[in-house]
DNA sequence: GCCGTTTTCGGCCCGACTGTTTTCAGTCG
């Protein structure tokens, strides 16, 4: 987390409303953080961090909120803070307590914060005893033992810090989806080949498919009598760079990549993706990358609510854990307990009073709720829907047939349109949509209009023979155009309407960028008012870890695309499948779908290999609610034909 | 700071591990 990330958000200039939901979102987290350093009432900063995370998960209009003091009906949102957010998104002027906050804390002491095991208490005593206010000066104060002196502090937790301050300097905090389930799944699979492990099986955000992992999660099923060899044949396995703790249950420690057997590579990367994430540097840094691990070691009677437990959300937990306390249960890591029989016994001690649980399913059975898919399980809805069983039921992998957005050698592909439709054919793929950059886009060798025709009639010569030959495969020709001025398509109508589609994309990102999000907005949906354009990709244009999208009301976008398909027009927003992108963001996959607009999971492939992107697509789409009749992927190549035409 | 079918006060999720203590506070997940 660096210093200068952390200010309040800057107003829109032409407000009201002059701060979004997501800002608002953001200023709440600060605070709550200013707050802990500050040594507030903990459960008044968690009161700023519930509003946050409720804020950022709501799907109504904040101005609207703010305007009709509907705000004040959100549970978690009262007097104080309700105040606080509707003068800030009516007169664009942040709180003078919050503003006097951020003027009072050293910026220093929050990159303090990620330095493992140093929280805010014993900052501010730091702080407050030694002077010590950024990294750079508790470093000093560390090495000039000033440290081990303060009460409560010692010896050991002086060169703690000093060991913390060389590993923040040498890791990353989150990475991506691909990378954390890279490391998630080859660490699981080495423990689970251990003599005596039962089961062990990847829980945390892993398993939930956030966009980034933090660190690795993995349960493991063990006898009581085998935990000590299991704990002992973890620790030597090949791959740990380091142990922070191995106590009785648990172990801790950080992996790098000495896991992978067969070395590591990250693979191609696109040379604007590649910029946005560090250029050369990248692949270095990724290779002699770390990523945290923590392994629990359970009995078989418990995996199943340690599994629960550590695959989170920390949210869905304490939503569950509620109702269990309204049904006169305790519910933990160890067990769904009664509270009558539990009496003083806690933890592991009151394992053997819990309700039996086979599986993650019956814990859901006990507290009368249908089993929540783990991408669910982030407190947006879904322990409700598992009440009333409307839980949806997920697309799976199986379930794609095809995707519409996709590269040739024509423009920036590696591989040749017969290539790409093979690799499609051979997934089992009965449909594959070639959309090549158009001419602005000369860094991807975007394609002439002749060029592209021409790929046109190459590709009625292959489906005509695969008709002939009985082959349910059929390839459509699209186009990625970029969106230029005024919203304006890369080719003339009479070129685009010789197409199956147009994905319409922005890939001037520094102009995007500098301008607001009204402007970008109406942007975007006079492009979308296009008669050519039917899909919208990367909607944002963010790249994970590297840079953020441009600022666009998505939810006014998505808002704009169902008025065109409630009139029969086809409208899909892209879910772009690159692990670097995943645009859509799962937050927004459910606003589309309530809205009825399609979405579109493309992989976005340069390559033979990067058609597999799509698995990432698929997953976050589940994350993001979408059911078979959400995607387009799913229809037959003639249902596919009819949509397009 | 929020909340309320014990409603304007007194709670607010829970437990493991670590390092410092001599019974516990801080941090983390």
């Amino acid at each position: 987390m660096a210093g200068s990330d952390f200010a309040l958000p800057k107003p829109r200039p032409n407000g009201p409303p002059f701060f979004s939901r997501n800002q608002i979102a953001a200023a709440l987290h600060q605070v709550a953080v200013l707050l802990e350093l500050q040594g507030a009432n903990v459960f008044r900063l968690r009161s700023y961090q519930n509003a946050s995370r409720t804020l950022g998960g709501i799907t109504e209009d904040l101005g609207e909120l703010v305007a009709t003091g509907k705000l004040f009906d959100i549970k978690g949102i009262g007097k104080g803070l309700g105040s606080a957010i509707s003068q800030a998104v009516s007169q664009g002027e942040w709180p003078n307590d919050w503003i006097d906050l951020h003027n009072n804390t050293p910026p220093g002491l929050i990159e303090m914060l990620g330095i493992p095991g140093l929280g805010p208490k014993r900052i501010k005593i730091m702080n407050e005893e030694l002077g010590v206010d950024s990294i750079a000066t508790l470093k000093q104060a560390a090495l000039d033992d000033s440290i081990a002196g303060l009460k409560g502090f010692g010896a050991k937790s002086q060169q703690k810090m000093l060991d913390g301050i060389e590993l923040l300097a040498r890791f990353r905090s989150r990475r991506r989806l691909d990378i954390g389930l890279m490391y998630g799944e080859a660490f699981e699979q080495k423990i689970a080949t251990i003599d005596g492990v039962i089961k062990a099986q990847l829980a945390g955000s892993a398993r939930r498919r956030r966009e980034t992992i933090g660190d690795l999660d993995v349960v493991v099923g063990v006898l009581d009598e085998d935990k000590e060899s299991v704990s002992k044949a973890i620790l030597a396995l090949p791959g740990i760079a380091d142990v922070k703790g191995a106590g009785d249950s648990k172990i801790s420690l950080i992996l790098d990549t000495s896991i992978f057997e067969g070395g590591f590579s990250v693979g191609h990367i696109d040379p604007n993706v590649m910029d946005a994430i560090g250029g050369e540097d990248y692949e270095q840094l990724e290779s002699g990358g770390t990523i945290d691990a923590q392994v629990r070691l359970v009995t078989p009677e418990i995996f199943p609510f340690t599994l629960a437990y550590f695959t989170g959300s920390k949210e869905h937990n304490i939503v569950m854990r509620q109702r269990a306390i309204d049904r006169g249960l305790r519910l933990s890591e160890f067990g769904l307990i009664p509270e009558a029989k539990a009496g003083d016994l806690k933890g592991m001690a009151a394992a053997h009073l819990s309700l039996p649980a086979a599986d993650e399913n019956e814990i859901y059975r006990h507290l009368e709720l249908d089993w929540v898919p783990p991408e669910l399980r982030e407190d947006t809805g879904e322990i409700a829907a598992a009440q009333d069983e409307i839980l949806p039921r997920l697309i799976i992998p199986s379930d794609v047939r095809g995707a519409l957005h996709n590269h040739t050698t024509l423009s920036d592909g590696d591989a040749t349109l017969e290539q790409m439709a093979d690799a499609a054919r051979n997934i089992g793929w009965n449909w594959l949509g070639i959309a090549d950059h158009s001419p602005t886009l000369k860094v991807a060798n975007g394609a002439s209009a002749e060029d592209l025709l021409s790929q046109g009639e190459q590709i009625r010569q292959y489906n005509a023979a695969w008709q002939q030959e009985g082959v349910d495969f059929r390839l459509f020709h699209g186009v990625e155009s970029d969106i230029l001025e005024g919203g304006k398509l890369d080719h003339p109508d009479d070129v685009l309407d010789q197409l199956d589609y147009v994905v319409a994309s922005v890939h001037a990102m520094t102009k995007w960028k500098n301008r607001d999000e009204v402007t970008n907005t109406e942007e975007l949906i006079r492009c979308i008012d296009h008669p050519a354009t039917t899909v919208l990709g990367h909607p944002t244009g963010r790249i994970l870890q590297g840079r953020d999208g441009y600022e666009v009301d998505m939810f006014a976008i998505i808002e704009h695309m169902a008025e065109h398909n409630a009139a029969g027009r086809l409208k899909a927003v892209e879910l772009n499948a690159s692990p670097y992108r995943l645009d859509l963001d799962w937050r927004l996959c459910k606003y589309a779908k309530n809205n009825n607009v399609p979405v579109v999971i493309n992989p976005d492939a340069h390559s033979v290999r990067g058609l597999g992107d799509v698995a990432y697509g698929v997953m976050t789409a589940r994350k993001g609610w979408l059911e078979t009749d959400d995607i387009l992927n799913s229809l037959s190549g003639d249902a596919m034909t009819e949509r397009l035409s």
